[in-house]
RNA sequence: CGAGGGGAAACAGAUGGUCGCUCUUCUUGAGUUCCUGCGAAACAGGAUCUCAGGAGGGGAGGAAAGUCCGAGCUCCACAGGGCAGGGUGGUCCGUAAUACGGACUGCUCCGUUCUUCAAAAAGGACGGGGUAAGGAAAGUGCCACAGAAAAGAAACCGCCCCGUGAAGUAGGCUUAGCCGCCACUUCACAGGGUAAGGGUGAAAAGGCGAGGUAAGAGCUCACCAGUAUCCUAAGCGAUGAGGAUAGCUUGGUAAACCCCACCCGGAGCAAGACCAAAUAGGUUCCGUUUCUCCCCCGUGGAUGGGCAACUUUGCCUAUUCCGCAGGAGGGGGGUAAGAAAAGCCCAUUCAAAUUUGUCCCGGGGCUUCGCAUCGGGGCAGAGGCGGGACGGGUGAGGUCGCUUGAGACCCUGAGCAAUCAGGGCCCUAGAUAAAUGGCCAUCUCCAGAUUCCCACUGAAAAGCGGGAUCCGGAAGACAGAACUCGGCUUAUCGUUCCCUUCGUCAC
RNA sequence: UGGGGGAUCGUUCAAUGGUAGGACAACGGACUCUGACUCCGUGAAUCGAGGUUCGACUCCUCGUCCCCCAG
């Protein structure tokens, strides 16, 4: 996190997301795919210059306000994050059912672990 | 003072920094397309769109939730009437409307107090809570167990009357005994009257008393309870108060069927409108070709082979199971063999193909009518190919609908209130894999916790309250707009107020 | 978003408004040298709250959870 980062590069624009429903059958049947204790992280090479990002909460997983703030908590993970993960992926991170983060930094420390930063 | 329950109102941390998200306004740069400038190029101006930025402004809730009601709005359907189906149900008012709200009435429950009273219980007054609250006298059904009986009041026990028979008594006579008509008692039988009594049940056919009777009975009468009708005055009304009359009395259940009165077209913003594109097949029309034979593709059947779930049998094993051990059996493992139906793939072979119908002309055959066949032509039908139109299916985009509305806030007035009227002022979210977030600092905060001090109670231990300090903490609950409103219901941290219950202390 | 259905012993199914019943499983016993089969017995439940009713698994209202259908 030093400061010598381009001023801007912290956002997270729209063409930075995937939104289709065909995409994200196309990532997940074909990508690989890599779990941990409350995520999956399915990823693709992509023919873009930039990561692009695309979260999935099941409706199993609790109250709309528990499934708006995972998908906070994700996005500021890969908005302050994207920089350090090396190649040009289409990457889609599916909470798994039984999840109980709270807080960023719980989040944060067990996504790191997908990209070894 | 503390704890619990119920209700109401307000808020749902604040300030600053920083990194972001979404909408919108303005703007800078680059580019696409179009128009204008004599206009081919270059250049200039304007419009639209895309990309990369900059500045300003707006950005979740009291329930956004559940989807239980009611509407707006959109599309579809629609002559009129009826049936079916669904909903509502005290009265008046409010509202766009409601299964909503307000006030009142009835019923019911609780509390306080008063009266009768030994108590229980009953009645009155006041306060609070609940209430889907039309009709059981239109009809049908049901009311377990218990009980004589659960709904036409009848059967049973019981009570009573009359008759017959038997026994006995009082009594009589012709007195070892007999009679016993009339009178009485008991028993049995037959006929009749009765609903007082039967203490079971959630519920028992009005209650108490008097008359009356063979025994009884609202059979009659007085009082009380209840029903219906009428009258008087009160209230808009539901209804309550008083009086008279009648029949004398009618079980409960309609959140059982049902009856009565009133209301209801259906679907829902994933409604609906527009734009741009992809694909196999369907229906229909037109054109062409074939309907002799052959070939090819395709379809179906048969045979053979392969894949394979699986099944069965034989053999072996005892390192691991049940068993004290062994046999038998079951279970486990290994190996070998087999493999039904259906499915997929490959090879061979066979079959059906629409080898059509009708009319006209011509040739030959049968003695004629006529029939069969061959050739040509017309019409119809079927198949193939090409083209047009139509409707919808599948997957998947964009724009609009999309936020000014029965709107919010303040003041005044009307009304008990719900609510309404007038005036002022304001614009206050519009996402679509779905926007409000992350981090840091400070302030107040304490539902955790350390130590100290003070006050009260207490012999002490200790309890409770207040203050200071330190550590810690996610500002903590319920919870995220999805077309928009009005209600209802449910969830909910903390603060304030009101009501109520309990406990402790003091007077 | 709209519509429909359901929740009953550990599991799976019953039950005209009137004592919640089977089957499998569990436990105990009998039979057998033992196991299996069979027989006998035992325990165990109406999703939660409120209402109507003398009485509710059943009827009504509210809530929780699950399943199915259409697009």
């Amino acid at each position: 996190m030093t400061g010598i980062i381009v001023k801007g590069s912290f956002r997270f624009t729209k063409k930075e997301r995937i939104a289709h429903p065909q995409d994200f059958r196309r990532i997940m049947k074909s990508g690989r795919r890599v779990s941990s204790r409350n995520f999956v992280l399915f990823m693709m090479k992509s023919e873009n210059m930039f990561h692009r990002l695309g979260i999935v909460v099941k409706k199993e997983i609790g109250p709309a306000t528990f499934r708006n703030r995972m998908k906070r908590l994700i996005r500021e993970f890969f908005r302050l994050h994207k920089h350090q993960i090396r190649g040009r992926y289409d990457l889609i991170l599916m909470v798994k059912k039984g999840c109980s983060i709270n807080r960023y930094q719980e989040a944060e420390e067990e996504l790191k672990g997908f990209f070894n930063i």
